[in-house]
This record gives C-alpha cells, structure tokens and sequence, in this order.
RNA sequence: GUCCCCAUCGUCUAGUCAGGUCCAGGACACCGGCCUUUCACGCCGGCAACACCGGUUCAAAUCCGGUUGGGGACGCCA
C-alpha cells in the first residue's frame, strides 16, 4: 500500500482564518492517522495579492496551533516551469487551445448573460477561429489566454468524495476553463493539479466551494493522465446569518491570531475546531491529540455546513461559546506545570514575572494557578482578573468597591484592626485568619460577611473568587496586612 | 439563468448506510435548585429539534419521490 500524502495549500492573500486552520487540521489529523505525510505549499502565484506579511502569519498559526509539516513550505511559484510545462503539453495534444476574446468582451458578455438570465460558460469564440485566422491573430501577435478543451460528447464525471459519496456531473456543463493567462503564467486549476501530482498527493481534503473545481480538474488529471486522489469535500464553516465568514465582515474573531492574542490555548480551539463538523459518533468532546488522531475517520465528516455562533458585540462571549467553554476546560483541568508555562508569558508580557516563581516560589506559584484558574476562562484573566496575586496595581472593580466597601464607612476603622491583629498572629493560616475575623466581627457586632467581602474587594479588586481565607494565605501577611491598612483610600478625603 | 451539495434542540452534534430498543441521546448556551458569609467552580434538575407533503412498510428521524429552505460554484482569484 502506498503512503498517504496530504497537502495544505494556502494562498497568501491574507490571515490565516479559523476556515483555514480546520482544514489544514483535518489533512493533519488524517495524515498522522495513517501515517502519512502532510506537504505545506503556499499558492503564491496571484502575485498581486500575495505578501510576504499574509505567508508569516499564516506560518504562525499553523505552528502555534502545533500543526507541523512534513515537506514544505514550498512556493508555489517556484514551480512554474512545470506549470508551464503542462499547458505546453496540454496544448500541443490538442487539449487546449489559445483564446484571444479580451478580458472586456469576457466581461460584457458574462453581464449580459447574467442580466438575460442565460447561461454564463464560455461561448468557445475562439476553438472555432480556423487555422488561418488563429495564425493571423498570433502573427499580429494578439495576446491570448490558453483555455483547457473540454472533451466533446455526452459523458457523466464522476468521483468518489469520501463525505459525501458519489459525486456525478455532466461534462456539458463544463466550459473551456483558462489555465494560463495571457501575461503568460499559470492560474490555480492548472497549477493546483501539476503540484498534486508531482508532490505525489493522494488526498485532497478541502472546502466543499472547490466542488465544481474539482471536476474541472478531474478532466485536467485524465489529460495530463495522471491518477486521481481521493476527494473529501469537508462543510463550509458559516455565520449565524448562513453567510461565509471572513475577515472582512467579522473581522478579527475569525482568525487564528485573535485566539492566540486573547488567551487560547491552542489545543483548546484545535479541539473545538475538529467539532466542527466532525464527530467520533459518541459523546467524547475533549480529546487528547492522541486521542483525536486514533478517533478522526473522513467518513464521519458530516456533510452539511456549520455555524460559527458568533455574535458581534455580545460581552460575555467574544467568540462561540462551546469555544470558550472548552478553554475554560482545559484551563482548569490540564497539567498546572504547563500551565505554569503559559501563565508564565502573560505574565512576562505584562511585566509581573519574578524568576523566583520558578525557584523558591515555584510551588506558590502553581499552588496560586490552581486556587484562581477555575474561574478563569483565558489566559488573559490571569494577569487582569488574577492580577492582585502577582502585584500590587491592580484595578478594583466598581460593582464590588460600591456593594463591598463604600455601604460600610466603618471599614475605615475595622480594617485597621483587623490588620493589626493580622499582624500579630503567630500562625498567620486558614484557621487563625478566619478565627479572627469572625472574632472581631462579633466584637465589633457586625456581620462577619462585611469584613470578609470587604477584604475580598480591598484584597482582590474583585466581587468573587475563591474561599476568602485561602486567598489570605495565598496572597501573604504582608500585602494582606498592607492591603487593609490601606482602605482609607477608597473613601473620598473627609471634610 | 445553469449545475452541484445539504436539511435533527438557539448552536455543535448522536441516531440515517444495515427501518422497530428514539413520544429522539450528549455538549454548549439558557432557566431553576444545591453548595457557598462572595462567586463566573462543582453537583442535581428543567426548557428545547426529526423543514413540509406524499409513497413503501405491520412499523420511517431512518428507505423512495416531490416541495420548500439554506449553502456553494459559474474569474486572465485561490
């Protein structure tokens, strides 16, 4: 049995989008699944909306989301003379043809048709033009475009698509397509299929939007007769309108970078990529890489498109909610030392990391991660909502501030106490913190929850958290000490 | 206009190929309860779908036909 080689093929027009990602996920999870190899080749060949920008970012995704590639990159245009190469050969057998009808009467011609309703293929002007008259046209040296000639006759193309079974089309809706232009270089049916079969290709895994391309370029690989790969056509991804996404009128939640810039973890939005529009046919939803790469089967690729639930100006979900959810997941359940890692950039980027989180502090520091990190739902909330753990500037939220700490004006004084009495506790633990709270409380005859969500606010910056006391120890006598004493400023100066 | 694909809760989906065990299961979201002197954790419970019409059959979410709806393609883009 031959080895199983799948492709990724990108055109460097823009970011990388989720679309994208998915798909290069999908060619990835069924290359390691059968062993096979994965290629990188960036389609470059539309010179003028490619940029050397677009192909960094897309390289970025794709290694942040840990999809990492057997051959490749290779660039598209590095191979034109193969491209080139194939047309030749195309034409001389007869199998194609030069067009000299003008971009402008193309143009014209497919608006006319649109607006009369008719059909839009191309009306084959020029496969008619006589001997004569072609060499008349190339002596004036008339610039012209090779279109492929589709074979004449009754005939049904057909393929075998691993989702959705039988594909069957018949050839007289085929136009001659272009496969070169007239400046001379090679357009993407042509070059797409040349690259398959030189890289060997066995698999082709892309959006069902390539469908009519893919029986176009079934006729391309009969007539350059080479064999052809298994087709999967995977549903497209759409919004909650049913409409295509893209940047342009979702801007940035759509790309791979927004995830990595607002505190994914990369396997978590991997994991919730795959689902979308997979399934392993049981209740599984979180899976290990090497459990999704044992499940991930084509054949249980649905075949209807999904819905990216997106909703713009929604505060509470930036993004799909299930994609939230399963970060949140995996932010709470995974290894704390690799979380420890991780927290350890946000940290670093926002200058609140201390080296000694991983020396004597170390185990402080995963012990903190594991207290806060069920709360959390990014890696962002570490340094924002987390903050008062790591350092002393950080915000205090208004809801709290006015429920927690503005209602009681005697707080001026209680905490003081508190503080002091903090201050002299031997044994500065779970017990004692709580003892003495309550204690001076019911000294002070006031209910014990106004000290203690007054500490939580003072302490925190926040309305909720974990239990009080563990933030207490965690957080540490001296700042908790600082903290109380220092609630005079919350108050605005006395007259 | 032509061709192609698709159709189960709000969303992602299981069940469809091999019809009965499905008055349709799970997850997310939402709602309620428990826990909690806080809470966005956790636990328990609830709401909620087979697009429609016809046919085949003892029996249809499942098979067949049609309708409707949605998507995609019809570039000298990829």
């Amino acid at each position: 049995m031959t080895e199983t080689r799948l492709r990724f093929p990108p055109s460097p027009t823009g970011y990388l989008h989720i679309g994208g990602a998915r798909t290069a996920l999908y060619n990835w999870l069924y290359a390691k699944k059968t062993g096979g190899k994965l290629v990188l080749r960036i389609e470059d060949t539309d010179v003028e909306r490619s940029t050397q920008e677009s192909i960094q970012g897309i390289l970025d995704g794709l290694e942040w989301l840990g999809i990492n590639f057997d051959e490749g990159p290779f660039f598209q245009t590095d191979f034109s003379d193969d491209h080139c190469a194939a047309a030749d050969k195309l034409l001389a057998e007869g199998k194609a043809y030069k067009c000299f009808c003008t971009k402008e009467d193309l143009d014209a011609k497919r608006e006319a048709a649109l607006a009369a309703k008719q059909n839009l293929g191309y009306d084959r002007t020029c496969l008619k033009l006589s001997e004569a008259e072609r060499a008349e046209k190339e002596a004036a040296g008339v610039p012209y475009v090779i279109r492929f000639k589709v074979p004449d006759g009754e005939r049904v193309i057909s393929y075998d698509d691993r989702i959705l079974g039988r594909i069957d089309c018949n050839i007289k809706e085929v136009d001659d397509f272009v496969i070169v232009r007239s400046n001379g270089k090679p357009l993407y049916l042509l070059c797409n299929v040349v690259d398959d079969i030189r890289d060997r290709i066995t698999h082709i895994i892309r959006g069902q939007d390539h469908m009519t391309n893919t029986i176009r370029q079934v006729l391309l690989y009969e007539a350059l007769g080479a064999p052809i790969p298994v087709f999967a056509h995977m549903p497209l991804t759409l919004d909650t309108k049913k409409a295509k996404i893209s940047k342009r009128s979702h801007g940035e939640v759509v790309t791979v970078q927004f995830y990595k810039e607002h505190g994914f973890l990369p396997w978590a939005l991997s994991n919730f990529l795959v689902l979308l529009g997979w399934s392993p046919g049981n209740d599984q939803e979180i899976f290990s890489r090497e459990e999704l790469i044992e499940a991930f089967t084509l054949e249980r690729i649905n075949k209807s498109s999904s819905i990216f639930n997106f909703t713009k100006g929604d505060e509470k979900f930036f993004t799909d909610p299930k994609a939230i959810a399963i970060n949140e997941h995996y932010l709470r359940t995974m290894d704390i030392v690799e979380l420890g890692e991780l927290v350890k950039v946000e940290l670093q980027q926002d200058g609140l990391w201390d080296d000694a989180y991983e020396g004597e502090r170390q185990k402080w520091y995963h012990h903190t991660l594991s207290l806060i990190r069920d709360r959390f739902h990014t890696l962002k909330d570490f340094t924002t909502l987390g903050r008062a753990y790591f350092a002393d500037d950080f915000a205090v939220e208004e809801k709290p501030l006015n429920k927690n700490v503005l209602k009681h004006e005697g707080l001026k004084e209680w905490f003081p106490m508190l503080a002091d009495r903090y201050a002299a506790l031997t044994d500065f633990s779970l017990e004692e913190t709580e003892r003495v709270a309550r204690e001076l409380a019911e000294e002070l005859d006031i209910k014990p929850g106004i000290l203690i969500n007054g500490m939580r606010t003072v302490v925190t910056g926040q309305l909720a958290g974990p239990s009080m006391f563990d933030i207490l120890v965690t957080i540490g006598r001296d700042k908790v000490v600082e903290r109380l004493r220092d609630i005079d400023k919350f108050f605005p100066a006395a007259a």
